[in-house]
DNA sequence: GCCTATTTGTTCGTATGTATC
DNA sequence: AGATACATACGAACAAATAGG
C-alpha cells in the first residue's frame, strides 16, 4: 500500500482514530503502548509514534517514557484580573491560593531606548532589574522581569526578596499605592530557556504580557514583562459600568 | 557511537547549532536540503528531519514540501486595543489596515447553560450563533463564534453578511452604542479544524478571548468567542487616567 | 539491591509518494 | 521529463526510564 493514500497521511487518520477515542471517553487515562495500537491499527511504531506527536502538540496527551502515554488532565485556569487596579499576589489569595514570588536575579542597568521611553526617563538612567518567578501552590507559574528607577526606589530588590511581592516592596520603599497604566497581550511558544525555569513541558505556550504601572500622579514606577503559563491562566478584563442616570 | 552520548540526543544537537546558526545570521532564508544538513552533521536524515521538526515546532522555521525549508521572517503585529470600547473593525481601520468579516457560518440554537449566564436569559431560549472570520489585509486573523438574543435582534445575521461588522450589523437592528463588559483570555495550541479554517499552519498558537458586551443600560448583547492568529496580534489594554483633584 | 520485562526515545537503513523547479 | 526536495511509511536495533518480583 501507497503511503498518502486518499491523500490524507496514515498517522493523521490513526491520530484522529485516537482523538475521538479521547474525545468520547473509550480512553480515560492510559493510552495503549505503542506496540499495541501499532499492532491494533496494522501500521509500523513510528506511524503511531507521529499520531502521537501530533496528539501531544495539541496538548492532549503526554507521554512519559518507561510508563506509558496518558490523556492529560484539563486542569481549571487560575483567574488573574487585569485592570487599572492588577494586583497579582492579592489576585491569588482572594482564590484561596497561596502565592510567593522568588528572586532569581537582580541587577543594575542602564535604561535602553525602550526602557526610557516605558519610564519615561533618558537613556541610560540607573534602573534596578529584577528577575522573579511566581509560585502558586508550590508550582510556577510566571517569570517576570520588571525595571524600576534605580534613584527612586533604592532598596526594591532587597524589599521584594523578603517579601516576595511587588505591592508590599513598593509599599517599604514609600509608594502607598500605583494603578497600571497599560497592558499589552501576546502568546508565544516556550523558549528552551523558560521551559527549564518554569518547570514546564518544552512544547507550553505562554501568554506574555508588557505593562506600565503608575503613581497616582501619573509617573511611570515599573515596566513588566510577564510570561505566564497559557494552560494555567485566565487573564480576565472587567470593565467596570459607569453609573447611569 | 551510541545515540544521545552525553545524555544529549543528536537530533537536540542538530537543532541548537541549526538555532544558532539562523540567530547569529550565517542562514538568513534558505536552509541547506535536509541530504545536505544530514551529511554535514554526519548524521542520518531522520536525523535532521527531528531537528526540523523540533525548530519548526518553536516557529523558527518553515518546511514547504518540494520547495525547501525557510527562515521564519518575524512580522509586526497588529494591535487591537481591548477596553470598554471594543471595535475590531474601526481598531483595524485606524492602522490603515482593510478589514473584512466573512460569515461562515448561521444557525438558531437554543442557550445552554453557559450562554444562558453570560446573556442572562433562561436556558432554551432562541439565539442567532454566528461563526464568522475576520481577514485582514486578505489574510486571516480570527475566527469568532457570537451570540445573540434571537428575539431582540432578528436580523442580525443577515446585517453582518451584509456589512461584515458586528458595530454594524448592531446599527442596522436599532443597537446604536454597546460596550464591552467583560473579556477572558488565555492561549491554546490550534486545533486542526481551525488551522485549516484560519490557513495556519497545524502548530500555530491562537489567543483566545471570550467576551460579553452590553448595552448602555447594562444588559447583555453578545458573547463572542474569538481565535486570534497569536503571532500575528497584540491585545492591548489601556486604562484612562482619572482627572486627578 | 538486582534483574527483568515493559515502554517510550533515538538512530540508522530503505523505499516510495508528491510537489516544485 | 527529469532532477531536486520534502513527506510518509516500514523495518531493525539499541538506549533509557520505569515497574515489579
Amino acid at each position: 500500500m501507497s503511503p498518502e493514500t486518499d491523500g490524507i497521511a496514515l498517522w493523521r487518520r490513526v491520530a484522529d482514530d485516537i482523538r475521538s477515542a479521547i474525545h468520547d471517553g473509550s480512553i480515560t487515562q492510559a493510552l495503549p503502548p505503542e506496540t499495541d495500537l501499532a499492532a491494533r491499527f496494522s501500521v509500523n511504531r513510528h506511524t503511531v509514534r507521529r499520531a502521537l506527536a501530533a496528539l501531544a502538540a495539541e496538548g492532549l496527551v503526554r507521554a512519559e517514557r518507561g510508563r506509558g502515554t496518558f490523556v492529560n488532565a484539563a486542569k481549571p485556569r487560575i483567574v488573574y484580573p487585569i485592570g487599572a487596579r492588577t494586583r497579582f499576589s492579592e489576585s491569588m489569595v482572594k482564590q484561596s491560593l497561596e502565592p510567593s514570588g522568588r528572586l532569581i536575579r537582580a541587577e543594575r542597568v542602564a535604561a535602553d531606548a525602550t526602557m526610557a521611553e516605558l519610564l519615561e526617563c533618558r537613556p541610560g538612567t540607573a534602573l534596578h532589574r529584577l528577575e522573579s518567578l511566581a509560585v502558586v501552590e508550590g508550582v510556577p507559574l510566571s517569570r517576570s522581569v520588571s525595571h524600576f528607577s534605580a534613584e527612586r526606589f533604592p532598596g526594591i530588590i532587597d524589599a521584594y526578596a523578603e517579601t516576595g511581592s511587588i505591592t508590599e516592596a513598593l509599599k517599604r520603599e514609600g509608594l502607598s499605592d500605583y494603578r497600571r497604566r497599560e497592558t499589552r497581550l501576546t502568546a508565544e511558544r516556550v523558549s528552551m530557556k523558560d521551559a527549564d525555569l518554569l518547570s514546564c513541558p518544552s512544547d507550553a505556550i505562554l501568554l506574555i504580557s508588557r505593562a506600565v504601572d503608575e503613581d497616582l500622579q501619573g509617573r511611570p514606577v515599573q515596566a513588566i514583562r510577564t510570561k505566564f503559563l497559557a494552560d494555567r491562566m485566565e487573564l480576565v478584563l472587567q470593565n467596570t459600568s459607569p453609573t447611569m442616570g
